[in-house]
DNA sequence: TCTGGGGTCCTAGGACCC
DNA sequence: TCTGGGGTCCTAGGACCC
């Protein structure tokens, strides 16, 4: 904890749904809400305005469909919100090479460890609070002019209350807690307000009479260790009483990759369940050596008919990454799990991870026997060739695509043979609608494009003169 | 039309070793 | 030869976060 409050969070506002208003004018201030457009799916997020429908991250998408029917519903477009991450997260690395990404739209910066440390650490009493403030300011109207976005920004003198501060400003602003003032901030709080109490925590603590942080702050530690256990228990009472002294650390290397799929129908059957694990599989395989990455254990995940799950896994002798041996791993645990009812979720995931692969001997000898498996197959009966899955072109609302006459638009909605697409940029005026046959040859899915022309990660291939006629007017 | 996908951390029991 | 104790690894599950 420190006597400055030299420690700010960062938290886009509706991230997600602001992006994509940023990128579609035609949505700017009406509802959007972004997640699983599937009967499966749910709200990822939920812009302001579908919000004040009673839409929020989590929900059911069927129960956000019923709460706010004339809202935009869009896929999550990823390689979109990872361009405008990039952009955010280099904005806050000039105020200081330690930066923590807790996600696309959320770090910790600590400033000490930047260029105004210094001045910081010099600053009578007071100043250092107005130079915070000055700093973050300038950040808020940076992001908002390299973005078209607003930010919402904690400080305070450590990771807790910067966190709880920036939650305090929402949306688009700045809330400041004075190092010395964190108990008297938190203690009217709802135990829910701090980070790690979740549903279940917060009925435990209810049952003991426990609402408040202040209450937490009261009952002691010995209390909340038994209510909650060794780690739980000591972490939440050190938050109750303000106290963190948690360093902000920069991007650390991820310690697992995974790759799960629920289905619209529940797999009833086995053959098609391995299929799928080994589809999985591939898929994380691919993940795992496009991050330079091996792993040593492989974990299968299920989740039955009734949301059950279950996980089974299995570390082998060394870190790989080849497929063979992830592929055959997972497909022998799943052979050995029970699907009876059905299956609605599966995924494959390697843990352990290591950053090289030493020469794996053991994936050559499953490999081989992989081999001479397949050779002793091909004696008996051919198999019988899977209806290769001719790629229907699905046209995902939300989704980028550029047609030959009309360039480049998105998806608005699709069906019976059709779909229909709206002609607009990011900074274009609120463009025109029009509809396609589904196998128009002049429709093809495109990248995103930047939200302000210049961006990195954009400049890849050629944008053959993408950048929009300027005019660049710049409010959001 | 109930409940995504990608992660992190913790707990607890059993195996195994010294 | 009537029973310790600690450490580490593996596995499974659960809470939580965005």
């Amino acid at each position: 904890m420190r006597s400055l409050p030299s420690i700010i969070h960062l938290d886009m506002d509706a991230f997600f749904a602001a992006v994509e208003q940023a990128a579609k004018p035609s949505l700017r201030g009406k509802p959007v809400i972004v997640g699983g457009l599937g009967g499966r799916g749910v709200v990822s997020t939920a812009s302001y305005e579908a919000r004040t429908f009673g839409v929020h991250s989590a929900m059911p998408m069927a129960q956000a469909r019923r709460l706010c029917p004339n809202a935009a519903f869009l896929t999550g477009r990823f390689e979109a919100y990872r361009q405008v991450s990039e952009v955010v997260m280099g904005l806050l690395r000039e105020l200081s090479p330690l930066v923590q990404p807790l996600s696309l739209d959320e770090a910790f910066v600590d400033l000490e460890a930047g260029p105004y440390g210094p001045v910081l650490a010099e600053a009578e009493h007071g100043t250092g609070e107005r130079l915070v403030l000055a700093l973050a300011e300038d950040l808020r109207a940076d992001i908002r002019q390299r973005t078209g976005l607003t930010a919402s920004v904690g400080a305070a003198g450590s990771k807790l209350m910067a966190k709880i501060a920036s939650e305090q400003a929402k949306p688009d602003g700045l809330v400041l807690v004075e190092p010395g003032q964190e108990r008297a901030v938190l203690g009217p709080m709802p135990v829910r307000a701090l980070p790690g109490i979740g549903p279940a925590t917060e009925q435990v603590l209810r049952r003991a009479g426990l609402n408040t942080v202040a209450e937490l702050a009261e009952a002691g530690e010995a209390e909340l260790v038994q209510l909650l256990g060794k780690a739980h228990g000591v972490g939440v009472h050190a938050m109750s009483i303000g106290l963190d002294d948690r360093p902000v650390v920069a991007d650390q290397d991820a310690k697992s990759v995974s790759v799960e799929d629920t289905f619209e129908v529940d797999l009833a059957d086995r053959d098609r369940v391995l299929r799928e694990v080994e589809a999985l599989a591939l898929r994380c395989v691919r993940r795992l050596r496009g991050a330079g990455r091996s792993g040593r254990t492989v974990v299968l995940k299920v989740r039955r008919f009734d949301f059950s799950t279950l996980t089974r896994s299995e570390t082998l002798r060394g870190p790989t990454d080849d497929e063979t041996v992830v592929v055959e791993t997972a497909r022998r645990l799943a052979s050995q799990v029970d699907i009876t009812g059905g299956v609605r979720l599966l995924g494959v995931g390697v843990a352990q991870l290591a950053d090289y692969t030493q020469e794996d001997l053991f994936a050559q000898a499953v490999r081989e026997e992989a081999a001479a498996a397949a050779e002793a197959g091909a004696e008996e009966e051919p198999q019988a060739v899977e209806e290769e899955a001719v790629p229907v072109r699905r046209w995902l609302p939300g989704q980028d695509v550029r047609h030959a006459e009309h360039g480049p638009g998105w998806v608005q909605g699709s069906g019976v043979g059709r779909v229909t697409v709206r002609f607009e940029t990011p900074w274009s005026k609120p463009g025109r609608v029009r509809t396609f046959r589904i196998d128009d040859p002049a429709l093809e899915p495109a990248r995103p494009l930047p939200l302000r022309p210049g961006w990195p990660g954009s400049e890849d291939g050629d944008e053959d003169g993408g950048d929009g006629s300027g005019d660049g007017g710049e409010e959001g």
